[in-house]
DNA sequence: CTGAAAGCGCTTACAG
DNA sequence: CTGAAAGCGCTTACAG
């Protein structure tokens, strides 16, 4: 059998030493109040002097909760592609899931969930399930065994709560900018259609439009930059007279911004460019992006809170509020 | 005691399914090869009608293994900010630990690893830790119970492998193109002092200018934009004739590029301006952006497979090549 | 090749 | 308030 390394202070130890059993010592250890005050001294004392650190693992297993919350990014690609705003999702998970003691996970889901999703819901090590770029038919497919550990970042449903940034409310506040600023034929590069939550973006364009009689130009994208520099000339083949390009994401923003340049149009003089997220990129930019904020970070500690406090009842759904960022590109 | 969820198949179900003991199951399910081809097929039917998967807490627990890799990144500060850079290897960490059944955390070290370190080596789930801005100082204090558990993206020592981009290779490069390009006033935005690794780009640097018979102008810097766009009000200001700057990363370069540019200083005109990294903000930097390649994706999938492959025998160092790339902005 | 048994280090009803 | 005991679900010497 396995021998654990000379320094190993277990929970056995702790009690002989203090001289309680060792349900004793766990009473003191989990901070129960049902202990007399001279035992849970004795065995505090004795934790203290022993170093003693508690065997997550072990814990786990005796309480059947996993240690792991895995980050399920739904896609049509069978692997996960780590971009900027991954990359903060998993980073801000990882923090906050090491200091209580778990460890963050990261894996491709199928549109409708597919074998990967019933295979998370059989690991005993899940803890919980954060859903990114949730698709409705995935919502659908969510395996019972997993109720109560799911948290969506994007669409949710009666059975999943949807933490998310309020993007509707982020498209209309930017769109009713270009207009305000003078702006009356406006595109719009959207994101992919099989992802619903950017529906609510391209529903706040064709609303606007409608409420100011202007024309509808908006082409479908996928968050890059190079989908965003090639719509760019997309737009301004289909729609020659166009005066500002509203992109669902920075990324794609800033690709647009690169894509009109290249056909030597002015940025914002003949075309105004707005974005969405308020990246680290967005100031950098030439000419520095108007774009609206999205607390990723708060989004995702808010979304891991909850699933680390799963109770009985299901959360409620949360919606942050973005707010407009005004500098030179629109 | 907790109960398991309806469908929680143990290997006692399969077990006594396939009529033979728990352990004949384990070492079937465990691949070994000393068990009858009759028990063996008995053994895999009985897994794949019931739908068996293993429990890994369990597992984990029987074999004393840890299931969490922690990327401990050392900093002075002590809370863990997460970076584009950063976000890239806990991303990737997260993509292949998964696959392993394991979880990812991240933790902030200080600079001589402290409490937290000592913290780390007595978490019995921690079953490696991946260093990030590794300084001599923590590698000194690194507890003896974590030899053969740790692996640097950064310096190393004799117990510590070091896995990293070969960052002094990649500084000569650049810097040999800007005085080729015919620069002669090369200065440099670095690193903060107290990283290590820091240390190869500017040293390689010294010794450029020292071979070329030109003047050292180097500052100190902190990889970020904010840093470089100050860095290059700095740089002017002390050392005006100044017609290239190197700086130690992207984000820094782009500070650099925007710094320039509000003192209505053409890049590359006036002053070329190079980086280190190629992230995909240096194609969409106006001027784009001449960097070197830094594939922080593979050296971070090194990692990981030197961390879960630990043998008894000290891993190899590793120094990835990185690769000159020239677009505009020098 | 196989099984009974001990062990990993906790938690938590149960019966005082 | 406390302890003896069972249990979480595996792995792995040990003795056939």
């Amino acid at each position: 059998m396995p021998r654990a390394d000379f320094d190993a202070v277990t929970i056995e130890d702790v009690a002989r030493r203090a001289a309680v059993s060792r349900a004793t010592a766990a009473r003191v250890l989990a901070g129960h109040s049902n202990v007399s005050p001279s035992a849970r001294q004795r065995v505090m004392a004795a934790a203290a002097e022993l170093g003693y650190v508690a065997n997550p693992i072990a814990r786990a297993l005796a309480t059947g909760q996993g240690n792991r919350v895995v980050i399920g990014v739904v896609s049509p690609r069978p692997t996960v592609v780590v971009d900027a705003y991954l990359g903060r999702v998993v980073g801000t998970a990882a923090r906050m899931c090491s200091e209580a003691g778990m460890g963050v996970g990261l894996q491709a889901l199928p549109l409708d969930g597919g074998v990967p999703l019933v295979k998370l819901a059989q690991d005993r090590a899940v803890r919980g399930l954060l859903m990114v770029n949730t698709t409705d038919s995935i919502l659908r497919a969510m395996p019972g065994s997993l109720s109560r550990r799911v948290v969506s970042i994007g669409v949710g449903s009666a059975q999943v709560p949807s933490i998310d940034v309020d993007n509707g409310a982020g498209a209309t506040a930017i769109i009713r900018h270009l207009y305000e600023s003078g702006r009356r034929r406006i595109s719009m590069v959207g994101g992919p259609p099989w992802l619903p939550c950017t529906a609510r973006p391209l529903l706040a364009y064709r609303r606007l439009m409608q409420e100011y009689g202007l024309a509808e130009r908006s082409l479908a994208g996928d968050f890059t930059a190079d989908n965003g520099r090639a719509a760019a000339h997309e737009v301004m083949r289909r729609w020659p007279g166009t005066d500002a390009i509203y992109a669902i994401c920075d990324d794609a923003a800033l690709g647009v911004i690169k894509g009109l340049q290249e056909q030597g149009i002015d940025v914002p003089g003949d075309v105004a460019v707005a974005g969405f997220d308020d990246t680290p990129q967005a100031e950098l930019a030439y000419p520095p992006l108007t774009t609206a904020s999205h607390p990723v970070e708060l989004i995702t500690e808010a979304a891991v809170t909850t699933l680390l406090a799963s109770g009985p009842a299901r959360p409620l759904d949360r919606a942050f509020q973005p707010e407009l960022v005004l500098r030179q590109s629109a």
